[in-house]
DNA sequence: GTAGTTACCTAATGATCGTAGGTAGCTTGA
DNA sequence: TCAAGCTACCTACGATCATTAGGTAACTAC
């Protein structure tokens, strides 16, 4: 019988994908397995458990979105760098809803610490060095922002917004405006 | 054998306490049925599915944080409503963490037209009155504020902001007095 | 007290996760 | 080139779960 040539990274690309298209909570070691044509319990090989799938499917997110946030970023300060990263976020998540799923996932301190998470605080961090706020300001102005990010795209996937005038899309940008005025006044 | 008196509202209830103890997505009929001293199959009479036994969950968290912060908002106008419906939706997430992940699932249109959503939308928009908001920029206030509490919440909730100073709740206030900044300054 | 309803049961099917232990294919070194 | 070992994948199994079909026992109402 040939083989697959698994692995735990060529899991996890697999498992995301499969998470954009049906859902990540209904990603299953047994339909991953499926998909690389072997049973299920090959795949305890590269993977401890369905847990630790769904954990290594939500780093390769929180990557994959640092690399395009640090890139749309790059260069940019004040409102037009607040303005990239939102939209990095937002475009990411609505291509990858099931990435972003994923992100939502908690982690445990220790991969939490080692995921990555804080580039996307030094990301923030950076942006926000561009206003003026004293250490303790900026750290709420960074909670402020992941919450909005976070919060508006969850609403917007669920389809909260879908139903009712403006758009969506409309909205964004006058919050996103408006958190940079937020910023400059704080 | 004694009955144990199940309805479907019953169900819901216990399987909202049961999600604020071990977690929404570990609520399954399975051990729903345990703790009435049933089996499985007897809760298919009062609900239709695991997934509509969810959703009532859901519709029970949605009513009972609009009836709490229905009664907290009353009275109330500009920034101390604004503090007070964000508090009572903070804490309501904080007591009740199971029932406040039950409340991110989303809804078909149908059943969300008639769950206490709507209610929250004109509890906040009531609030939104109190500043001086044209109709569309009254839209983008609510999907911002409604961002911000779910998003901060969820962050919350999921530990991000334990490891670092200063506190959540400092931030939180921090940051709902800056929202009232910005709707006064849109 | 009997008829009818209904609350709960037994039994079965099929999906899931996960473990233990076996075999076939690849790789490396003599 | 061939043998030895590693490892990728397998079969087989036990547990938990959701769900359906069809039966029985307990209430309710006349």
């Amino acid at each position: 019988m040939a083989r697959a040539g698994l692995s735990a990274d060529r899991l996890a690309l697999a498992g995301a994908d499969l998470a954009d298209q049906i859902g990540f909570e209904n990603v299953s070691v047994a339909k991953l397995a499926r998909h690389f044509n072997v049973k299920p319990a090959s795949l305890y090989s590269h993977v401890e458990s369905s847990a630790d799938l769904k954990t290594r499917i939500t780093l390769l997110a929180l990557t994959e979105l640092a690399d395009s946030t640090a890139e749309a970023v790059a260069g940019r300060s004040g409102e037009p760098a607040l303005t990239a990263l939102g939209n990095s976020f937002r475009n990411y998540a609505h291509a990858h809803p099931g990435r972003f799923a994923a992100m939502q996932r908690q982690l445990d301190p220790q991969t939490a610490a080692q995921s990555a998470g804080p580039r996307h605080v030094r990301l923030m961090r950076a942006i926000l060095d561009g206003y003026q706020l004293n250490e303790a300001d900026q750290t709420h102005a960074i909670r402020l922002i992941g919450s909005v990010l976070r919060g508006y795209v969850s609403l917007e996937l669920s389809g909260s917004f879908s139903h009712s005038e403006p758009s969506s899309g409309e909205s964004w940008k006058h919050i996103v405006h408006g958190l940079n005025v937020l910023l400059e006044n704080w």
